[in-house]
DNA sequence: TTATTGTATACGGTATACAGTGTTCAGTGT
DNA sequence: ACACTGAACACTGTATACCGTATACAATAA
């Protein structure tokens, strides 16, 4: 049974480690481990129908991606949040998103005005049926859209695995808040418009503007919503 | 024979997996791995005299550290260098160090003043004695003090891997021209001292400018170093 | 000359074993 | 009743050995 019930590896591209890396990050996301639970590694294991040695590999990879961390001798453990470490984490995203505006305005292709266009269309659509779940997709496929104008795939990257980190935090509360969803949609299509209009007029400070307030207000949003929950600390 | 020829393990907290990370970094800038080349498991092990388990995890951890890749089926190699890679690198510099001067104006202490200009009064004693090597450190040193005052860790750490990728190819640049030490010192004291002024004054305008005018010229200094090398593509 | 086969190498993964270190908890002494 | 101790247990980190498979390259056959 080598591969077990992995299977499904993708394309067989990817290792094993790769994909339990992968379902792990999800699991942390949906909060199924809390931020400072420690992820055992023989429970892993058994959990995925393998040995411990693809399981290090995920974990380890989950520690890369800072989602987890370290504690020598103790094992590894599901990343705490705490107030500090989310407001440097939006600081940063403020910092990185700010400047991408500035790129993308400067990149940008006919292309992209379109995809970003038919995004908010969709949007649109996903408001009035009500459907959040799909809102919060194309709200993603929005972002990414804006990542793939930047033309600098690793600055894109960091902006990712930046917003990675705080996905955690954003899921957890985003299960707490469901009944908020139409409100969120409403503001989330607006700042999308404000943005994609301030691209078409080449308005970088307008753009960062709208990218600065929608980072800003998302991070109250969180923090309230996680203290709440008491999450913090 | 437990951690074999590796007992230096510093506090015992590191594991074997750390040390071999630590080590095999620093051999990668060296040039003793050079861009492109595989990172051969059992090669590896046995140079430390460890099984391939922990030199699994340490050469995880390097590509988490995205200073080797990982080619599926056919292992790890030293992560290559490219014109556009380097470009992205310095241009992120530009971002993050631009960002992290003004919020060091904005949190910056006497003490932080102090240091700085301790540092910049032993960087003028190695140039006059000539001693590159030690002008090097002191310029590492001043980075690190200035980015201790950042006061937003994540950002700091940041900018300290940005710039771990970029030390391969300044390490190598630097190892084919040690002729213009003398006046990449001077260059260098020159700089700070502008750095320090601006900070003194809280003139935002002027840090950028010098953080950015840093790194560009860093940059045209490498890139054409290593274009002489033909380490790039 | 080209296609095929064989062989060496290396990786990814499994299974197992063991030392060292934390943790828990029952049993002991105060 | 409560603090302390120590032994059992749990878990990580590492070693060892082995299997299956992908790749590279050399030798061989058409």
């Amino acid at each position: 049974m080598r591969t077990g019930s992995l299977t499904h590896k993708i394309e067989a591209l990817q290792s094993t480690g790769d994909v339990i890396a992968q379902s792990l990050k999800e699991m942390i996301y949906e909060g199924q481990f809390k931020p400072g639970e420690p992820l055992r590694q023989d429970a892993i294991a058994e959990l995925f129908g393998v040995s411990r040695v693809p399981v290090r590999d995920a974990l380890n990879k989950l520690v890369a991606m800072q989602l987890a961390s370290n504690v020598p001798r103790k094992g590894i453990i599901v990343h705490p949040l705490s107030r500090a470490l989310l407001k440097e984490l939006f600081d940063i995203r403020v910092i990185l998103e700010g400047a991408a505006a500035e790129l993308i305005i400067a990149n940008c292709t006919p292309g992209l005005i379109n995809r970003l266009t038919e995004i908010i269309a969709a949007q649109k659509m996903a408001a009035e049926s009500g459907d959040v779940r799909k809102n919060q997709g194309l709200d993603d496929n929005f972002h990414r859209s804006l990542r793939s104008c930047i033309n600098n795939e690793t600055l894109s990257e960091l902006i990712e695995a930046n917003w990675s980190r705080i996905k955690q935090a954003r899921c957890a509360s985003s299960l707490v808040l469901p009944e908020s969803g139409e409100a969120w949609m409403k503001k989330s299509i607006s700042r999308h418009e404000r943005l994609l209009e301030a691209i078409k007029l080449k308005d970088h400070a307008e753009a960062r503007r709208v990218v600065t307030g929608n980072i800003e207000e998302s991070f109250n949003e969180v923090m309230s919503t996680l203290e709440h929950m008491g999450w913090l600390d």
